[in-house]
DNA sequence: CAACGCCCCGCAACCGCTTCCGGTTCGAAC
DNA sequence: GTTCGAACCGGAAGCGGTTGCGGGGCGTTG
């Protein structure tokens, strides 16, 4: 075996079954006019041999590239990563990505976009030329901005936007945030409390402001107050403990916060913990993402399901469907649900009640 | 501000610039024999065009594909996934091959393939013809699957074996799983506990068995017994919890216990809190892989890291330096560090001493 | 029975880039 | 002032597929 093996190709295929080439690629690419008979044959061919075909050689050759690429902000991801916290973000997204597109014969390759930087459409144009993808799934913030959207949409790739739900072209996904937080509240509010704190994600993510939007609305509609319920964090824990302790040192603090990411909810239960709140005695804590470490805290959080890996393995379907099918309208509103674990409970005056 | 809709391509560079097209082609891949002048002149049409190579053509005409195949065990992956693990795997995994795949213009593109299946084979040959990588990075348990080595070596593909310490073409990296279990004993022996336990993971993995024999040698170095000290799981953390009650529910428990990863540590946390053992009081605990989760514990988790990332990134240099370079010899072994947190301290019996 | 059209299949061009190889330029040696 | 080799540049082939188009087989129609 000193020879390098080298792989099979159309050629040989074409050869065995005694065909042209563009027979074969007919039966690759399930072209009609073949005939039944000829089709089996090679078919048969194809198996026998183990052939597979080059998706550098499709693309160079025709549309295709069979490879769709996900971009993510390269800032958050490796903040995310040194910070260890855990959000299993990319984990997700490449696994539901990517199994969708196994289904279909496509791949997944995720690519690191910076946001805030000058080099946004130099850095997008050679990623587009040098993997010539077929389409693209934006992840905020890069799901928002007018630069990204409308490279790609002038370059006519079909993409998804991920957390956004500005009309446009490309798809917009979302993951019911608004609808997520009112429920959330809802919940809070069921249970007792009245005074419902929110910790929200930073300004750049429109998600935030869904959030408290929802949060908000859940307090008009039982006509609770929200002034001075609201502190901003950025996702990350140190931002957490400075808004948790914002809340709680205040007059009349919140018998209930909502974070509005894992990792403040968790930095909120220090910031708790340091005050002598219990949770959930004291203090009950809802947070939003449901990463695999809340179930091990304590007590284990309350969470909003972020379905990541659902609603990325849907993006991608639109894209590969797209070259077919009609683009649907609108929003596509990909919801998770509440876990409920041990973080919520009535608030202090209403137990005491309830002792009496 | 030329709107472009095409790609640019070697063909507009070598117009815009007044050369044919191969010297263009030789300034990208910094071959000699370009006079500075020329060089620079081409180097500025690319810069103002904003060109960039299709990595298909380059793919398609000999040489480079400038990918880097990342293979992982689906069964596993899927697991991790399914039960929310939160293991980080992919998400170092792809990071540190990534950014390390970035800095030599080369992309990393994950593929999961089946573990026991007679289709490894065939789905092998399959992302190999259709992806033609440049290398491959396999990760346990595949990286000692000789149907799969063998299989890359023939094909004279250079790639990297994680997890793997056995001679053989490709290199092999480690992540000190023997003289971590060793040191991670020692600790222990140094706390004044005389019963260390340890749970192991599974016998198809390589790695289980390094860090038995390194928790092995420790005690009996020590003159300390190992029999009826070890458990066996599967990593998961249900496979914790049984190893962890056969342990402790023995005659004579051990005092400290050393579990092959975090989800099986987590599980001992559970048993020994249904058993009325207080972490670290009664029993001390340390884990393998220091996922995020093991921060947030009550206690937090004295923990081995695993520097998956890093490994993973030296993995893909090598790889990509091996075209120029020769291989080093013999096994790379990356070492973490062990993370000290509550969950170590001595022995019950020590501490009644200390009292007295 | 001839003309026509549809279904199949194959020839050739081509996608963007690299590589082989042959041609040109230029400085230095004779 | 030639000669010569090294440095430099370009023509052309080809990687492995797809696409446009043209031609042969054969059932249908007038």
């Amino acid at each position: 075996m000193a020879r390098r093996r080298q792989s099979v190709t159309i050629k040989h295929v074409a050869a065995d079954a005694g065909v042209s080439l563009q027979t074969v690629s007919r039966v690759i690419n399930n072209e009609p006019n073949v005939r039944p008979a000829m089709k089996e044959r090679v078919q048969a061919s194809i198996d026998r041999l183990g052939y597979t075909p080059s998706i550098a050689a499709q693309r160079m050759s025709g549309s295709r590239s069979y490879l769709i690429m996900a971009l993510n902000d390269r800032e958050r991801t490796l903040a995310d990563w040194r910070e260890r916290r855990g959000t299993d973000w990319v984990d997700q997204m490449l696994l539901g990505g990517m199994l969708t597109c196994a289904e279909h014969g496509y791949r997944m390759i995720v690519e690191l976009i910076d946001t805030h930087s000058d080099h946004v459409e130099r850095e997008l144009n050679a990623a587009l030329t040098a993997l010539q993808p077929d389409g693209v799934v934006l992840t905020p913030p890069h799901s928002e901005d007018p630069l990204i959207v409308d490279l790609l949409a002038e370059r006519s790739i079909p993409f998804a936007r991920i957390g956004s739900i500005a009309p446009g072209p490309g798809f917009a996904l979302t993951m019911g945030d608004r609808g997520h937080a009112e429920n959330a509240t809802r919940h809070l509010i069921e249970l007792g409390h009245t005074r419902i704190g929110m910790i929200a994600g930073p300004d750049a993510y429109s998600l935030s402001g869904w959030r408290v939007d929802g949060w908000r609305k859940a307090l008009k509609d039982a006509d609770l107050p929200c002034e001075g319920l609201c502190a901003v964090g950025d996702f990350g824990f140190d931002s957490g403990l400075e808004a948790a302790r914002a809340l709680l040192t205040q007059d009349d603090p919140p018998t209930a916060i909502i974070a509005s990411s894992d990792q403040m909810a968790l930095a909120t239960l220090d910031i708790a913990r340091d005050l002598g709140l219990l949770v959930p005695r004291d203090l009950s804590l809802i947070s939003f993402d449901n990463t695999p470490i809340v179930r091990f805290t304590d007590p284990p959080l309350t969470a909003v399901d972020q379905p990541i890996a659902e609603t990325i393995s849907r993006a991608v379907e639109l894209i590969i469907r797209s070259r077919r099918d009609a683009a649907p309208d609108g929003v596509i509103d990909i919801e998770g649900a509440l876990e409920e674990r041990g973080s919520t409970a009535p608030p202090p005056h209403l137990r005491r009640i309830k002792r009496a």
